[in-house]
DNA sequence: TTGCGGATTAGACTCATTCTAACTGATTAG
DNA sequence: CTAATCAGTTAGAATGAGTCTAATCCGCAA
């Protein structure tokens, strides 16, 4: 079910963290490795679930530790609703995140540039925002298990 | 500093209340008053001391149940930033949270309807969403107080 | 006056997350 | 080679927002 890392997802990995003075790990590779195999938004509980079946070993805070450090060198974002578990998600792409309010599924929403633009251009002057987060809550039909 | 309820705010608490069969108390008028009167996005703890000073036998708990009451007949919103305290906002015009990062504070930002437009039409066909919360995080000169 | 039901209360509990302190293992300095 | 260093990992304790529980309160109706 885990694939292991393509060389470009490791050079990917290994440059972001490099870059950040930060080393590749055992540990490292496996909680990369999962968040990139299946893509849906998986809290850290289920990171750490997946991750171990491949390294036994593996600790529940390491996982948080990898996932702060992957946050960090902008390699995965977090994806918070209400006050449910924190989520994580590999892909950089400007999106948005619908949440199915039924299966609790979490979908990416492409967020095309106009529409950032126009979000952008409602902030009164003096106010600069850097982050913009956009999530939807509702009920989703949707046919594909892709959520990225 | 905390000033009483107008009769056009009780009216519109117990009308909201009454509809949802439940009943106004005392207890709600004051947390309901403490939201109106400094609408600054309190968290459940900053309402409850400021109730305190009003009502001094109040609970933490009645304060989590009148917030949670008024959230049910749509008499406050809640307000949810990365996985902070819940803030409480008493805004029922549909408006975006900015959150300061350095002040920590919230400010609410008008969403013209048009931006809502443009955000509904980004889902793709199959997907229905009641509930679009955004939010941005950055750094705001603002010289008013008004958070509202 | 008694009983009913919603509301309130204090305190116990949950659970995601953070913290702490010990340990590991690779690399560098002597 | 041996020791010192240092990032990373680990298990388990601590934190803290929020929820649950069981007892009590209080207004109203029989």
């Amino acid at each position: 079910m885990i694939r292991n890392l393509t060389e470009q997802d490791k050079e990917h990995l290994q440059e972001a963290l490099v870059k950040s003075g930060q080393k590749v790990t055992p540990q490292r590779e496996a909680v990369f490795t999962v968040l990139l195999a299946e893509r849906d938004h998986p809290t850290v509980d289920e990171v750490f679930h997946r991750a171990r079946e491949v390294m036994p070993g593996l600790s529940l805070a390491t996982v948080y530790n990898c996932l702060e450090t992957f946050v960090g060198c902008g390699l995965v974002r977090q994806v918070n609703h209400e006050r449910e578990s924190t989520r994580y998600c590999p892909n950089l792409a400007p999106h948005a995140h619908f949440r199915d309010k039924e299966t609790g599924q979490v979908h990416d929403i492409e967020l095309p540039p106009e529409v950032m633009k126009s979000l952008r251009s409602i902030l009164p002057p003096g106010f600069d925002s850097e982050v913009i987060e956009i999530s939807f809550l509702g009920r989703a039909q949707a046919k594909d298990t892709h959520s990225n």
